[in-house]
DNA sequence: ATGTCC
């Protein structure tokens, strides 16, 4: 008797020197091989019967383990099927949403975690959960639900002073000077600012954080690619709102996020949720979650939360670089996240509420919602509006994609469309034109429900970045 | 969205 007769049967690892080791007493009391290869089989066809007692007993009872962990394994994979049937939700603006978007939407409506769920007006097709979606799912956060910009928020500042104080020129010239755009780009060393997030100490909670600590220091300030935005531009109150009489004031608008620090987050956690539910619908997979009581998951709820707060903490020093520089200080301020996920009440439950590229929109809740590079962006205040969970758009939304903008519009619309709203542009790229975005006046229509308009703001001299190509 | 890896 030797391992290898052991071995044919299939034994293995931890079950092998077991096996061996039951086979050998038998063989020392006079058993023959082939029976006991025959009752190796029995043992292992059904372990449980031999639990009790006697020679096979620890070999049994390893086995009977393998099999409970199989099954556990097996139910968790199970618990992670999708609905037939995506759960109902409301959809505000359906006529102007593609259906891409809602397929996204309700792909998102039937995942095991998912208890409500909302589509705003200025929805389209992202990666997972559709730009524009709302989603409340139980004990649940799902990275994709929350987007790869963690955080990426608006901020205004109203200033104490007429819209027509502040030149084009100088404008440009203060934008060019105190804010930084494009992918990688950092504050120069000694034009650095220090702030409180640095110091939070969530930073020294985990290593990921501890790694990405560096980066976020030196591009805290800055304002990224794609389209996000620092602009000059008229704020009109036609009642008195923030604290402000109503009439026109100079204000800021900016459109930042979490730079590389979140994008890194994003991608760590995303990593780990999709790699927690191998046998996920195909449909899915963008959609994995982790479980907020799981170890990982409290990590990203930690580290999405931090990188929350560092996005708020880039445009506090866009505003603070630019206010200091004009030398008046701001008479009124607004800001709001929109991609992020919040613990909040849904029907009396405790759920997590995704808002990925919505404006949480409570009844009282400030918030702005953009239009475009070159259209008016809106102060709005919430209503509360249970069905779409607290939520509104969080600007015009794309109606074409970047290739699609890239294919289609040529440089001189775009620069008509800006010549006509007295616009002066730096930078932004053909994929950013206006005429990619939905109409802001038909998005803002179909969410009257969801917010009330306080404010107008108007762009005047915007900066974005660069982009692949200049316009 | 991000400088293609944590």
């Amino acid at each position: 008797m030797n391992g290898k007769h052991i071995r044919r049967l299939g034994f293995e690892k931890k079950a092998l020197p077991l096996a061996l080791a039951a086979a050998q007493t038998r063989e020392a009391a006079g058993v023959a091989v082939p029976e006991i290869l025959d009752e190796l089989q029995a043992v292992q066809a059904d372990p449980a019967a031999y639990l009790a007692g006697g020679v096979y007993a620890e070999l049994a009872a390893h086995l009977h383990d393998l099999g409970l962990g199989k099954r556990a394994a097996e139910q968790v994979q199970a618990s992670a099927r999708l609905h037939a049937a995506p759960l109902p939700y409301r959809v505000w603006g359906e006529d102007l949403i593609e259906p891409g978007a809602r397929e996204q939407m309700d792909v998102a409506m039937r995942l095991p975690i998912a208890r409500a769920g909302a589509l705003m007006p200025d929805a389209h097709v992202g990666y997972g959960l559709p730009i524009g979606g709302v989603l409340a799912a139980e004990n649940a956060v799902i990275p994709y639900g929350v987007g790869v910009d963690i955080g990426c928020s608006m901020m205004l500042s109203v200033f104490p002073q007429p819209a027509t104080s502040l030149s084009t020129d100088e404008a440009r010239a203060l934008l060019m000077k105190h804010t930084r755009f494009g992918a990688g780009v950092a504050f120069e060393k000694r034009e650095r600012l220090d702030h409180e997030v640095l110091h939070d100490p969530a930073w020294k909670d985990q290593a990921l954080l501890r790694h990405l600590h560096p980066k976020a220091a030196e591009q805290i300030g800055t304002s990224g690619s794609g389209n996000h935005f620092a602009e000059f531009g008229t704020l009109t109150l036609r009642a008195p709102e923030l604290g402000l009489e109503a009439g026109e004031y100079l204000a800021l608008l900016s459109h930042s996020g979490s730079r590389g620090f979140g994008a890194q987050v994003a991608g760590h956690f995303t990593a780990l949720a999709q790699k927690r539910w191998p046998g996920l619908d195909r449909a899915a997979q963008k959609l994995a979650w982790l479980p907020l009581d799981s170890e990982d998951g409290q990590a990203y709820w930690q580290a999405m939360n931090l990188a929350g707060r560092y996005a708020l903490a880039n445009h506090e020093q866009i505003h603070a670089r630019l206010g200091r520089a004009l030398g008046v200080r701001a008479a009124a301020q607004v800001s709001n996240s929109h991609n992020l996920a919040w613990k909040q009440r849904v029907n009396g439950a405790e759920l997590i509420v995704h808002r990925k590229g919505a404006t949480p929109a409570a009844a009282g809740q400030l918030g702005l919602i953009p239009g475009s590079m070159a259209d008016p962006g809106f102060v709005v205040r919430g209503t509360g509006n249970s069905a779409a969970l607290d939520s509104a758009s969080h600007g015009a939304g794309r109606q074409l994609g970047r290739k699609a903008a890239a294919n289609t519009l040529a440089r001189r619309d775009v620069q008509a469309y800006l010549e006509g709203r007295g616009v002066t542009l730096i930078g932004g790229g053909i994929d950013e034109a206006p005429q990619a975005y939905k109409r802001i006046e038909d998005v803002i229509a179909r969410q009257a429900d969801l917010v009330d308009v306080l404010a107008e703001f108007r762009p005047r001299v915007v900066r974005m970045d660069t982009g692949s190509e200049d316009i």
